[in-house]
DNA sequence: AATATTAATAGTAATCATTATTGTTATTGT
DNA sequence: ACAATAACAATAATGATTACTATTAATATT
């Protein structure tokens, strides 16, 4: 992988936001510097960015998003406002090990949450 | 909602299986009975029987499966094959009583599972 | 039973996120 | 410098899903 600018500039976006961000808004952000910058770049450097480990994708919806994160975590999606939390579960505590499930080999658990989050369980509040 | 041969046939369709079949996979189905099905009214008669709670949705990548099975439970995707499984968790075991994270108010938990199904595994062995 | 109402249909066009293609540019090794 | 080619900008293509429109059929009303 040889250095561009355009992936320089887009891990440091993903890396300075903690919004888990859409390729779009990945977009909008790298125009304010490469005003010249393709759609298609950006998705082409996130893809490269994920494939180095360098950086998380998130599926939510029919959108991916990234996260400059890459240490394993858990998600908690408000359905209100839309936005992804970073939640610190201790997995221990919840998922014990997880080898087998029957003769299923598993290596992958992800923990899902959906609920209200805190700014609007507030804003509710005031009503 | 009125009745429909259509809605009728998807959703015995539905039942019928245990493969958490996509919208296409659904409509090839179908036109065995109803040759001349349009594959918009498949996807429309999905999302009335998912809003009328007689059948599930399930994200899986880019495309959403449907399950004939309401009962909550969980589900393994296998990564060689792909096939989705169902897996029976004693949900309680595993994830006690997420009802705030933080300052979030959780509704919805969901634990997502991935690997090497058994018929996979066995398959590695006879190598 | 005939007629009226309108939900549901078949066929097809549109949408939207993402990926592929192509000709040009820029990075890296010699 | 120069050659090799990864990465680029621009744009076309893809694929799952949804929207539109004229027609058909299920149910209600006479
Ligand atoms: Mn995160
Ligand atoms: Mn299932
Ligand atoms: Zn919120
Ligand atoms: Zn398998």
């Amino acid at each position: 992988m040889r250095y561009s600018k355009q992936r320089e500039e887009i891990l440091k976006i993903i890396r300075n936001t903690n919004v888990h961000p859409t390729a779009d808004w990945v977009y909008e952000q790298v125009r304010k510097t490469i005003p010249n910058i393709s759609l298609g770049t950006v998705y082409r450097n996130l893809n490269q960015l994920v494939a180095a480990e360098l950086i998380l994708s998130i599926k939510d919806n029919t959108v991916v998003r990234y996260d400059g994160n890459v240490n394993p975590h858990n998600h908690f999606k408000c359905l209100r406002c839309g936005n992804v939390y970073d939640v610190e579960i201790p997995e221990n505590d919840f998922i014990p090990q997880i080898n087998r499930i029957g003769a299923h080999r598993v290596t992958n658990v992800r923990l899902e949450l959906e609920g209200i989050c805190a700014d609007c369980v507030q804003k509710e509040k005031l009503n």
